[in-house]
DNA sequence: GCTGAAATTTAGATGTGGCTAAACTTCAGA
DNA sequence: TCTGAAGTTTAGCCACATCTAAATTTCAGC
């Protein structure tokens, strides 16, 4: 609803949705600088104009939070990305780790029929390829607590839900080795300083490096 | 090859390959102004530009040409716009009408792996849904020799290739009426003044209006 | 409470692609 | 050949999203 956006309005929207979700309390703008690869002063002046267009709630100085229409947005966006992700992984053959620079830009381009037209066509999907949640028509979000698995101790039991940034080595590493969103893993051994994770997946045990584990996301057995 | 253009650059690109196509020797300012929707100067301005980028040889108030280069540059955007157009139409069941405004935003953001992966999966088709070409993956494109309807006497015998612009209107309502690109007809009468073209289609004669028998692109029986 | 480093914002620039208004070219008709 | 209308280009402006450099604010440590 509203006035349409630009691409780069998008962009900021869904790194602070994505800044709001990890760190708690407001987004810094050099949080947002960094995130967007650009200067403090560029995503200082960035965030007046979404200020400005009532997407965001600005303290001068203190940091950014999403209004209702800023997280509309933003969802919106995170929606198109997903969506497209999913389409162009499970129609096109798309590899896994391709997916996701592809659907940036996609996802400002992508029109309401066309993104009704492939939901449906993948019969309405929750989740991406990554395992990331697709919001709904309506934006709603289902976002489940998940833990990095770097954070897990040995003996532990879980579920690997998503890479949290998106890192195309990562991806491919893993799906190389077979592992993928919704396998169910056990913890064996842990070493520390950041040395590796040993899970199991299945019937084999797999050493995961410190950067890795820290980017997987999982959710705890319940 | 070589740098990346603009989408703006694209667009232009492909409004002159499309001018070239039509009007005989250089293309002027002005006809690039009115198919852009822009004015003289703003066109006036963009032509300096790919002057500058070697995809157009300027004489001053002379007109226009698309150099070897910018032919390559309409071209790929061509394969793009109709690759897309068929695929929308045929994979996600977007309307005929509706495929040409899809298409003209996606074009500019195809990458060449995607271009590739939907070029196969549609089996590398030769022609998109309102009939019209699509440059191959070496941007070779069968441009057959059409008329316009309009010009046809009565008696002529022909086959319906496309429309030469987009108009949703007019491609939805002889979509209506049964009556696509691929279709043979016979020239039963015809109004002088710009009156209506009677037309056979199968078994039913249908009375074209002149701003649509001037749009509708026919090859003539050989 | 002061003070300096870090974070943030402002000032002023750039490049893109539009616009209007004004100047300049071309060319057909008198 | 001259002249005016049509076509084209230039000049100068705007909005967008970026940049660097220079202010400004905040806050932790003394």
């Amino acid at each position: 609803m509203s006035h349409p956006v630009s691409s780069a309005v998008e962009d900021y929207a869904k790194a602070i949705y994505s800044l709001e979700r990890r760190k708690k309390g407001a987004v810094t703008t050099n949080a947002i600088a960094e995130r967007m690869e650009v200067t403090a002063a560029s995503a200082s002046s960035m965030v007046k104009k979404l200020a400005g267009l009532g997407l965001v709630r600005h303290a001068p100085y203190r940091g950014v939070e999403l209004t209702p229409r800023g997280l509309e947005v933003a969802l919106e966006v995170i929606r198109h990305h997903r969506l497209l992700e999913r389409y162009l992984a499970e129609e096109l053959g798309v590899p896994w780790d391709r997916v996701h620079d592809e659907a940036e830009v996609l996802e400002h381009v992508l029109s309401e029929e066309l993104e009704e037209l492939i939901a449906a066509k993948l019969g309405h999907p929750t989740h991406d390829p990554h395992g990331d949640p697709i919001p709904s028509r309506d934006l709603v979000i289902d976002e489940r607590d998940t833990v990095s698995l770097q954070s897990l101790d040995a003996g532990s039991n879980g579920v690997f839900t998503r890479i949290s940034d998106s890192d195309p080595a990562m991806l491919r590493w893993l799906a190389e080795r077979g592992i993928a969103p919704g396998d169910s893993f056990k913890i064996v051994d842990k070493q520390p300083f950041g040395g590796p994770v040993f899970a199991q997946f299945g019937q084999t045990t797999h050493a995961l490096g410190g950067e890795l584990a820290a980017a997987m996301r999982v959710e705890l057995e319940r």
